[in-house]
RNA sequence: UCCCCAUUAGCUCAGUCGGUAGAGCAGGUGACUGUUAAUCACCUUGUCCGUGGUUCGAGUCCGCGAUGGGGAGCCA
């Protein structure tokens, strides 16, 4: 029977027998006595394991590579040495499997530029395995959030033939013959295709999502998003996780209600489940991490309407690179101002301009803005994006034929609006974008296990 | 997609005025009774991103391309 690591240091006690196993990181050998670190992903720190000289195979253990697997019986013990509380005593060794000299992954620190060209190893590192523990912990948390708020979580499809929902670019999902598909009139005929139309990879789950709050009242979709966008950032990637709660019978001040409690309780999640890992990048990645990350927890959000923040921009006395004008979207350097300099934190900017924002939100009385909302942080920018809905079908039709959208694709998503139509609004949240803003780190490429990014479909 | 920067040993980088390359780490061998990315001694390693040009001579200068990074746009 194995133990895993975590368990063992959390339960053991001195002279405790166990088998564990994992792979070493480091091997330090002297004449009578050999070290060797051994981690299994399920903490930090791993454990250190002792050979000692009266081992049979003593002399093959002290050649063992950087990356092998191993298979440890032995005895957990009071380490005599600083360094460590405990260490693992061991009684035999086995080689599970070999790792020699070409090993990638050195016994010191490697660029994450590099690690990214071997990111089937990565998650064996110190980083990437904190990343990785954190990321997961913190999808549970966010099923036990909305679960405890009684939120009912559905699936909402990965294929989908709207490609008018105003997110991004979709990927094209087809089984035509790409070199030679059947034409009418020159363009391809969408109608001999699989599902007999224009199909594509989903942008949001957010118009499906509508129709289930319209049904069970909360709801909440996570899972993968694809956008098609030719973006080059450290925080773009073609595929990603979101989080999309939609909430009936709710307008926009519950919407930041939510999104302001939702990313407190992550916070203070993270540092409360995921302690060991938080202070590694409190450590290693961002210095102050942790100070950062309570004051949020213990934050109240600001709440800026779009007109207060041009205003307070306009009079900043600060010379922006992009102008300031009221009906212009704020730029980047304008939400960092807004975040860093005026508020210092978290911060909601409310009720843009319609003129820049999606088809489906409300419009406000005044005529010209939106029941919208960006939740802007600290270094990442924006991480999450929602709105209430406009639940009015005479305006919604209106709004779409404004701009142009066509209806008859739509009509399932206009039918909601048709029959017990209400009140709902909702918010997008960017899993990535979350993870970084919580471990610090700073390329999105870098808290996903294998990242699509333009150019980019390796592993 | 646009702007800027980079690309030299397995990794991270230095390389002066244009004269055929060097350090640290990693790795190998040996030493060491307790190490923490061990330490000490010795040793190995090059398509200087590719391509075309200038030049007696190019890692170094110029053009084009590729890849990576930072910033911007788009957005989560």
């Amino acid at each position: 029977m194995k133990t895993r690591i975590s368990e063992l240091l959390a339960t053991g006690s001195a002279g405790r027998g166990a088998t564990i196993t994992g792979w070493a990181r480091s091997l330090r050998s002297s004449k009578e006595v050999a070290f060797i670190a051994l981690h299994d992903g399920s903490n930090p720190s791993g454990i250190q394991v002792v050979a000692g000289r009266t081992l049979d195979n003593f002399e093959a253990v002290c050649r063992i590579g950087t990356g092998a697997a191993l298979q440890i019986d032995g005895v957990l013990v009071e380490s005599p040495a600083t360094g460590q509380q405990w260490e693992f005593a061991a009684n035999t060794i086995t080689l599970i499997g070999k790792s020699d000299e070409t090993y990638p992954l050195q016994k010191k620190r490697h660029s994450f530029e590099y690690l990214r060209t071997i990111a089937h190893l990565r998650p064996r590192t110190n980083t990437f395995g904190s990343v990785f523990r954190l990321r997961s912990k913190l999808a549970h948390a966010i099923h036990r959030f909305f679960a405890d708020k009684q939120f009912l979580y559905v699936n909402t499809p990965i294929i989908t033939a709207s490609d008018c929902e105003g997110a991004g670019e979709l990927f094209r999902v087809t089984t035509l013959d790409a070199a030679a598909p059947p034409t009418v009139q020159g363009q391809p005929d969408f109608s001999q295709d699989f599902f007999g139309q224009r199909t594509g990879l989903t942008v949001s789950g957010q118009l499906e999502g509508e129709l289930f709050a319209q049904a069970f009242g909360n709801i909440y979709t996570f899972g993968p998003t694809f956008r098609a966008e030719n973006s080059n950032t450290a925080r773009h990637a073609s595929e990603f996780w979101m989080i999309e709660p939609e909430m009936a019978f709710a307008d926009l001040a519950d919407d930041a209600d939510l999104a302001e409690e939702f990313i407190k309780y992550l916070c203070r999640f993270a540092l409360e489940e995921c302690a060991d890992d938080m202070l590694f990048f409190d450590r290693q990645i961002e210095h102050g991490l942790l100070e950062r990350i309570q004051r949020v927890a213990a934050a109240d959000f600001a709440r800026i309407d779009y007109s207060e923040a041009i205003d307070r921009l306009q009079r900043s006395g600060t010379t922006f690179s992009y102008p300031v004008e009221w009906g212009l979207d704020l730029q980047t350097e304008h939400e960092r101002y807004l975040s860093e300099q005026v508020v210092g934190g978290p911060a909601f900017i409310l009720n843009y301009p319609k003129g820049i924002k999606a088809f489906y939100m409300r419009q406000n009385p005044d005529g010209k803005t939106v029941a919208a909302m960006d939740l802007l942080v600290p270094k990442v920018g924006e991480i999450i994006g929602g709105s209430q809905r406009e639940e009015r079908l005479d305006l919604l039709q209106a709004r779409m034929l404004e701009l142009g959208i066509a209806t008859e694709p739509l009509a399932w998503y206009l039918d909601s609006r048709r029959w017990g139509s209400c009140p709902h609004a909702g918010f997008g949240l960017g899993f990535e974008r979350l993870v970084m803003y919580l471990s610090g780190m700073e390329n999105i490429r870098d808290v996903i296990p294998f990242p699509r990014t333009p150019r980019h479909c390796e592993f």
